[in-house]
DNA sequence: CTTCATTAAATAGGAGTCCTATTATTATGG
DNA sequence: CCATAATAATAGGACTCCTATTTAATGAAG
C-alpha cells in the first residue's frame, strides 16, 4: 500500500486492456476494409472458419456477445458478399445453420503487418507465455461466471493433463496428440477439443443472450 | 518447439485479447445503456472527465482511433444529453474545445459489478502487477509506432525515476509526489504527467488520423 | 496587404452495428 | 391435441463508422 494509490489497480488494468483493445479494433477495421468487411463481419467469419460444420445464429450471437437480430443482419450482409450461406438445420427446422463458402475459405488471411502484433512480438518469450496463461485464466473465469460461452480451450478438454511433467519446460500433456507442451502452446479454440464434465455449463451458457428484465427508465 | 504448435503464439495472444476485450465491450454496452449512452460516448466522456480543461475534436478522434466526423457525431449526441458542451478555442478560432458539464461530473461512475473486473480480481496480486506492466509495455510500443497518441503514462513522464530502489518491493520513484512505488501503481493516464523529451512524438502522433493514400479498389 | 495552401471542424450521404419489440414457425410436454 | 417454449426473421430507431465535400480561420510567401 503506497501513497501513490490514487486509482484502484483493477481500474488501471481495465483501462489498459481497453486501450490496447481499442487500438486492435481500429487496426482490424482498417485491415479488413479493403475486403469490404468490418469488424463484426470479420469476427463472424473467423469464428466460422474454425468450424466448417457451421454454427446456429444463436450460438454465433452468444460467442460475439450480441443479440440474435444483430447477427442475422451481419450474416445477411456476408451472404450478399458470397462469403457465407445459410441452410436449415436438419435436426431442427426452426434453426438456421451458417457456414462459410469455399470462396471465403480460399481468401487468404490478412497479410497486413499489424502494429498490435508487432507490439506483442516486442515482449520477451517468457512474457508472451505468461500473458497467454493470464488471458486463459481470465477467459476461463468469464466462462465460469457465464459471461461468455464455453470456448474450446485446453483447460476444459477431456484430453488435457495439466502439470504431469512438473520439472519440465513443457509440463502439460495433450492425450489427443499424445505430446507434452508448455504454457506458450495452450490453445484458445482447438478443433480437437472435447468437453470434459460440467455439462450444465453448456446448458446455461446462453443465459446472457436472453433478454433481461426491462429497466424502468424515467425519461 | 513442440509438436503441438499448430497456431502461432502471437495469433493466440491476439485471439485471447480480442476475446476478453469483446466481453468487456459487451459489458460496457449493457452497463451504460441505462444511462442512455453507448460505448463510444462513454469512452469520450471518460476521456474528458480526466481532462477538465477539455480537448479538441481532433485530439479526441486520435485517442479513440476514429475519424473526426465520427467524434463530431458522438459529441453532438452527448451535447443533446447535456453531458458535454462545445466552445471555440480562444487560441484558434477554427478549433472546437469539448468539455464535460457539471451535470456529467455529478453523475457517479457505474456501480454495476463487472464480470470482467471480477475475473481480473481472481488473479493473484503478482499476476495483476505483471499484467499491468505488460500492458504498459504494449501501449508504449504502440505509441512508439505511432499507432496511438501519447498517453500520460509514467514511462514518458518527467517525474518518473524507474528502478531507483532496486532491492525494494517498490523500485520506482515519482518525483512529483516524492514517493516510491511498484509496478502495481504504474499510471496509465496521470493528471500530473509532464512529457519528458521526445517532443517530435507529440508533433507526429496525429499522423494516423490523417487520411492515408486512397486504396485503388477495382469494383 | 493579398493570395494560397493548410488546417479544424461541420455537413452530407451511405453501409452497418446494435438495440427492443413483434411475428411466423417448429418443437415439446402434459 | 394444445399450451408453452424456442428459433430466427422482420421492423423501426439511435448511433457508429466511413469518404468526400464545404466553410472558415491560419500562416507563410510574394
Amino acid at each position: 500500500m503506497s501513497g501513490m494509490e490514487t486509482t484502484a489497480l483493477l481500474d488501471r488494468l481495465m483501462d489498459g486492456l481497453d486501450r490496447f483493445a481499442s487500438a486492435m479494433r481500429a487496426e482490424v477495421r482498417r485491415s479488413v476494409a479493403p475486403r469490404g468487411l468490418n469488424p463484426a463481419q470479420d469476427a463472424i467469419l473467423r469464428m466460422l472458419l474454425a468450424r466448417p460444420a457451421g454454427l446456429r445464429v444463436r450460438v454465433l450471437a452468444g460467442h460475439l456477445g450480441v443479440r440474435q437480430p444483430t447477427v442475422t443482419g451481419s450474416v445477411i450482409a456476408l451472404e450478399r458478399k458470397g462469403l457465407v450461406r445459410r441452410q436449415a438445420d436438419p435436426a431442427d427446422a426452426r434453426a438456421t445453420i451458417v457456414k462459410v463458402t469455399p470462396e471465403a475459405l480460399a481468401q487468404p488471411a490478412a497479410a497486413v503487418p499489424s502494429l498490435a502484433a508487432a507490439a506483442l512480438a516486442d515482449l520477451s518469450e517468457a512474457e508472451q507465455a505468461s500473458l497467454l496463461k493470464t488471458l486463459i485464466k481470465l477467459i476461463r473465469s468469464l466462462q465460469l461466471r457465464h459471461a461468455i460461452p464455453p470456448q474450446r480451450i485446453c483447460v476444459t478438454c477431456r484430453y488435457f493433463r495439466p502439470n504431469v511433467h512438473p520439472e519440465a519446460a513443457e509440463p502439460h500433456h495433450c492425450a489427443f496428440v499424445d505430446a507434452p507442451f508448455g504454457n506458450r502452446a495452450l490453445r484458445l479454440d482447438c478443433a480437437e477439443h472435447d468437453q470434459a464434465g460440467a455439462p450444465e455449463m453448456a446448458r446455461n451458457w446462453n443465459a446472457f443472450t436472453t433478454p433481461r428484465p426491462r429497466q424502468e427508465v424515467r425519461p
